[in-house]
DNA sequence: CTTGGAAGTGGTAGCGCTAACACAAAACGA
DNA sequence: TCGTTTTGTGTTAGCGCTACCACTTCCAAG
């Protein structure tokens, strides 16, 4: 894997073209010497702390200070400070302030096996906090077989020199590895997890909550049968997610109609499947709410394959807002989850020494009005 | 954003009864001393090279050497190192490595609006590789105004302090921002690039040769009546696609009915529009080969639509193996792309000083056989 | 006036590692 | 035998930054 480059296919050059304007344009704008050039590209001459503080009249401390504490510095002087480092166009070392600071964390990512458009928004999300903070990001991915055996797990990450874990889900929701791993004597951030009682920090969304607000949304909108398809039996935030529809209902004095909820798998063939059900009742619904967004796309494609139209004759919502539901057409109005600012939070959770270790957060959800849901059609 | 934390919803305990647990367990595993702990957590008691220097009974230099150029250090002097390294557990730390070696890169990761699927790959395989290599990945969001002023966008790049920069597709397919950004004077990567003509390297696949396979691959199975669904008009990589996909018909003499070639906008419903229009031909193909995942996952919900079974009467194959594929019913068969090595590529290319600033690179694709493409049905 | 203590600033000593050279010991040809 | 290389290792001097303590003012309290 890291000798990629030597067992690569033949690279073909596209372009000849280049090659004298290649080797002319240099690399750092400057010095046409040294070919070989080992060093050149990474000393662009940016300035350091010694060169701001001679520019501003100051020692190097104040500098210093003056970026990190600035209050503890007078006004003048941080201004001054201020202009010879716009001046100079100064940007602080992160390796170095780490080194010297001792402050900076190894933060590692540990998945298994989620979305991709989950894991890129929490990779960015974490990305750019780490990057802020000054901690580095060590993505490490746990398979199967390593979650089967937690004691080897705990053990691969206790020397994998890490300072802080955040366990994406569905990694998060298993009791097992939660327990596991936070037993390892770092710090534990759990993303949306099950209801396991590890000592772990979490940061998830309230699932009973946003299945409510998705709901009411429905019921506003005019809809009174309304179909659930729920996730896999068993499965915390399925039941959290159904606890929410459920208590919308109630709320709305409408009956649940045990007929217009159907369990899937959190598969898109399932979300077909439980559609199929769904839709041959007596009285079928005028909207569908699936747990998630796979299993909702599901619903609109089984909708279709029977003739009907969505949203006109029959409102599908997911939940997630993952990358399918805007795909898809009609695209899906759906509840989407903060993920980059869960992972940020994250981050930053880890990196701050005075929280508890069992905190746990809530974030707002948002819904997302797509095309997929509508007013039901008039019975007139 | 990065005060995220204050301005929380009120985070809520979920447990109290693990509040004792955490104080015990404390942080570092041991001294259970200084409960201020600013510091603690960061000084994991990490083995340092002068400890493994000294358990080894040779200089700090032997050691760095033994980890960095094994070759230059004799073998049993070697192997006691190594055996130091072992019992203290020591890591090198990275940032004083960097720091020390002056030869740490920072790169920055300029996309647009890859779908999520593509970027988490390619994250993942950049994060990967530049954690070995010692580099740090900054993400850097380019929004489409900044690309509506290539100038400006180079200016920010200029200054952002970056050694080098990967640009992901769409980004690297527009001609204005490679050549804006190939003139800030650092190295970089395209990524999937159009035909532009910047000095800057080059990573994708042979599209031509991928979908010639895909397309062959479909002749193999006895579809004779082959339609393709192509991107947008003037689109580099679709005309590559489409050009691949004709060569192949000509290689079995198969002639070219331009009433199954469509032209879509590689969205899903572009895919379902133009699938529409091809099944009403008046000589209707067997197969449908689209240029991307997106448009072929709208054909299979228009063959649906219609009553056809995907596999059974029609067969559709995609491009791209996003995460779409493998979650609609029927999953796609597809062409898969190695986002990830492509991402460790560049890392690579941008951190060997040696590499020349054309360099092209073209890898191999893969064939992913899933469900949705099967023989013809028997005319018999 | 002292004295004490902020408030603001500077000096020094590293953080953990590697580049560059210095040097000793072994290996070689003449 | 004596250079002369080669090979393996040690020494020194930082990389760019911050912790920590020392110092200078300046002002209020005694």
């Amino acid at each position: 894997m890291s000798e990629a480059l030597s067992s690569a296919p033949t690279p073909r050059k596209r372009n000849d073209r280049y090659e004298e304007a290649a080797v002319q344009a240099g690399r750092t704008g400057g010095k046409a010497l040294a070919a070989k050039g080992s060093k050149l590209r990474t000393k662009r001459a940016q300035a350091t702390l010694k060169e701001v503080a001679e520019l501003a009249g100051v020692s190097q401390m104040t500098v210093s200070r003056a970026l990190n504490a600035p209050e503890m510095v007078r006004k003048p002087t941080r201004e001054r400070i201020q202009r010879a480092v716009e001046e100079l166009n100064y940007r602080p070392n992160l390796m170095a302030r780490s080194l010297a600071a001792g402050r900076s964390l190894f933060i590692g990512v540990g998945y298994n096996n989620p979305s991709s458009a989950y894991l890129s928004e929490l990779l960015l999300g974490a990305l750019r906090t780490c990057r802020s903070a000054g901690h580095h990001l060590v993505v490490e991915e746990l398979p199967e077989s390593a979650v089967g055996d937690p004691e080897a797990l705990a053990g691969k990450l206790r020397d994998s020199g890490l300072d802080g874990l955040i366990l994406a889900p569905p990694l998060s929701e298993n009791a097992e590895v939660a327990a596991a791993v936070s037993g390892i004597g770092i710090p534990v951030v759990l993303l949306s997890p099950g209801e396991g009682t590890s000592t772990a920090m979490r940061i998830g969304i309230d699932d009973e909550r946003a299945a409510l607000l998705m709901t009411r949304h429905l019921i506003g909108l005019g809809h009174r049968r309304i179909a659930f398809i729920a996730g896999p039996e068993g499965d915390f935030q399925s039941a959290e997610r159904r606890r929410g529809f459920e208590r919308a209902l109630d709320e709305a004095n409408l009956p649940t109609d045990q007929a217009l909820i159907a369990g899937g798998a959190y598969t898109y063939r399932s979300g077909m499947d439980a559609a199929a059900s769904i839709l041959s009742a007596a009285a079928p619904p005028t909207a569908i709410f699936a747990a998630n967004d796979d299993m909702a796309a599901g619903a609109v494609a089984e909708a279709h394959r029977r003739g009907l139209r969505v949203p006109e004759q029959l409102s599908v919502a997911g939940f997630d807002d993952t990358s399918l539901a805007s795909t898809i057409w009609p695209s899906l109005t759906t509840v989407h989850q903060p993920i980059a600012e869960m992972a940020s939070r994250a981050v930053l959770l880890l990196g701050d020494a005075g929280s508890q270790s069992d905190a746990a957060y809530q974030l707002d959800v948002e819904i997302i009005e797509r095309e997929s849901v509508a007013p039901p059609p008039q019975e007139v």
